[in-house]
DNA sequence: CATGAATGAGTTTTCATTCAT
DNA sequence: CATGAATGAAAACTCATTCAT
């Protein structure tokens, strides 16, 4: 009889990997220890292995996390509501990868990304997976672009596609900074003052307009 | 007499830092074994033992390659000789990190620069010599940019500094990128675009005249 | 709750140290393998680790064996029981050193207890623990030889320190002198004829006569 | 043609044995490094297996020194001009072992003697030759003591054996406590007196009293 | 199911010894 | 002969994984 995993063991799966998703980040992959994951979370290392059949079965589960940040409802809701300019203020920014930890789905903080990533390179596997998610990203972006153009507030001649490129990948370099201790004001002033330009450059004449109008 | 190492030291120190360089960017610090050091070098274990006294204190002179990308000489002439737009082109971005390898100065493949950001999210030291590069390396790009202002190409009121932190956060966003498998065509393209919005921006209408005539 | 360790725990670290000591004792520090002493336990080596970092803490843990050979039971009993000139008997040369092995408080083989005075002469940490247990020891002795004179056997004028301090190495020396194969039999009477000559030279004229009239 | 070895060979293998020795009591037989040992003699590793075939080989070498303290020329003087009790002094106790290191005959300081004792009890060639050298050198003492007796020093029931055989296990013992920290003084004032006490015990009245009478 | 002591394969590290210069 | 860089066999040590309780 085929049978679906008890909602239970789902939970205790979800636990784990919310707890190796911690210590990865707070260790890296290869010092974290299977001890220190069971700590977390208050139980024997057996336990781990009820659930997942090795360390590398586990750093797999924590890599199929959906890609949802940019889903994510607080997100979206920025999105939809508000008007352009408001992707070049720091409360987007944080959006983008401080997706409150632990909240509803688990997110990688930014030390784990950047070992994923870098991972990626060696593993095809996960570097399709991770190529997967960014796609989504992009695109939930791009939409999003694309529907502004529709509304005459970005120009037609622009690439939306490299639009959202551009303003992931600032905002993924500047993130990267932050790792080796640059400051957060600094970098949160970098990212409202760069795109800022940027999306003033891709807006009708109107838009702009009616935009500092708004202010 | 001032002790200084041999000659023949600093050049087997050089090649195993190289050597390691390359296989930790293949493999990824922690599966990369002695052994495979010492195999691509042609040596045996025991000789990388007598230059350096542990697998991480080998790490840390891989670390301490200092960060000349920007500096280096292609590179600035490149600045120097061109205009500001030549920097969107896929000459320049390709500069940012592909400095060849162990040609002069060994610099990282991206793979080890992301595995070396995340290590230095839990290693200060580490932290602080990575932001001491990126500091010099801001510099370098930001006094350009000043110059470029002097001689009225930028506008007065644009901040110099966001204006490099964000081109090269960018261009390190876009890098991330290809290890997962996008194509450099994509992000040399989004490069380009982005790029040249953002400079177009910041130029004098002056500047940005005469530019398109030099085309 | 003071977080002592389990009971368990230290009846392995003991059975482990117990180990340790035989093998020492058996190749010296430096010939005993980890494998070694796993394989007397009948464990792995890895087990080993669980309970001791290091080889080296491993022999620390060897050292820090209370000196507990001039305290025990059976020796006390003997010199408080007996006479003074008892000390010159053989029971008492073999009690000195021989303690059973393992059978209470596991203490060093002569082997082992050389290897560890040479070594406390490069190891001030060591030196000073070796010389806490010697003090201790001795002033057991010289305590017992403090009471002898109140009793009046010993004479009022002997300096009882000096008297411990020789007695125990008169015995010392011929305990090292039996690891190249001297005859306990000649080391034996050596002892019995010195340390006599000794003690019926400090006791008082009463007591040696009396003495030799309880034979 | 047979052919000994040429004289300046003789002297290399001398200074390499005398370098080795102080080596090995500095840092113990296994922690001394043949780089160490070559450092020292401001030679190169090499050089040492030119003349030696191993580092065992080499510790055969410095366990053959003979065994020359007690028939040494300083020593055998402060026997033969003075009386018996000068045993008990100080220049006596310090003679037995510090026979000036590399000056004549190079001895093993205490804390190598100890790492050699302990090592005979695992090698059987090596307790024979040790074994040897005590009984030359207990004869040496116990030929003086039967001399002394033949004078009428030393009274005829005195087992010279044992004496000698006490003797020098006291300074022995007293010599390891040294090797942890006890003072000189204290093992210094231990000996004159055990050592005191021991002979006058030994000694006819007639000799006790001119004895006396000398002073 | 949960536990955590035991395992041992896989690495790092050491250093006596060799040998080309 | 002397040198010291290179070697590699032999240890120490780690930690994911197993399994008896």
């Amino acid at each position: 009889m085929p049978k679906v995993l008890p909602d239970y063991k789902i939970r205790a799966k979800k636990r784990i990997v919310e707890a190796a998703i911690q210590v990865f980040a707070e260790k890296g992959f290869h010092q974290a220890k299977m001890t220190d994951i069971a700590k977390k979370l208050g139980v024997s290392k057996g336990t781990i292995y009820q659930y997942f059949k090795s360390k590398d079965e586990l750093f797999k589960a924590v890599v199929q996390i959906p890609f949802s940040r940019v889903r994510d409802e607080p997100l979206s809701a920025l999105l939809e509501s508000g008007n352009l300019l408001d992707i070049t203020s720091n409360t987007f920014y944080d959006k983008l990868w401080s997706t409150p930890l632990f909240f509803s789905e688990p997110t990688w903080p930014p030390s784990l990304m950047f070992e994923i990533v870098s991972e990626a390179s060696r593993n095809s596997s996960l570097a399709n997976s991770l190529h997967e998610m960014y796609n989504e990203a992009l695109s939930f972006l791009r939409e999003y672009f694309e529907d502004q153009k529709a509304k005459g507030v970005i120009r037609r001649e622009v690439n939306t596609q490299h639009l959202a490129l551009g303003l992931i990948a600032l905002q993924d370099g500047l993130q990267g900074y932050e790792l080796f201790g640059m400051e957060r004001s600094e970098t949160g002033k970098a990212w409202a003052e760069i795109s800022n330009i940027l999306l003033q450059s891709v807006m009708t004449n109107k838009a702009v307009t009616s935009e500092y109008h708004d202010k």
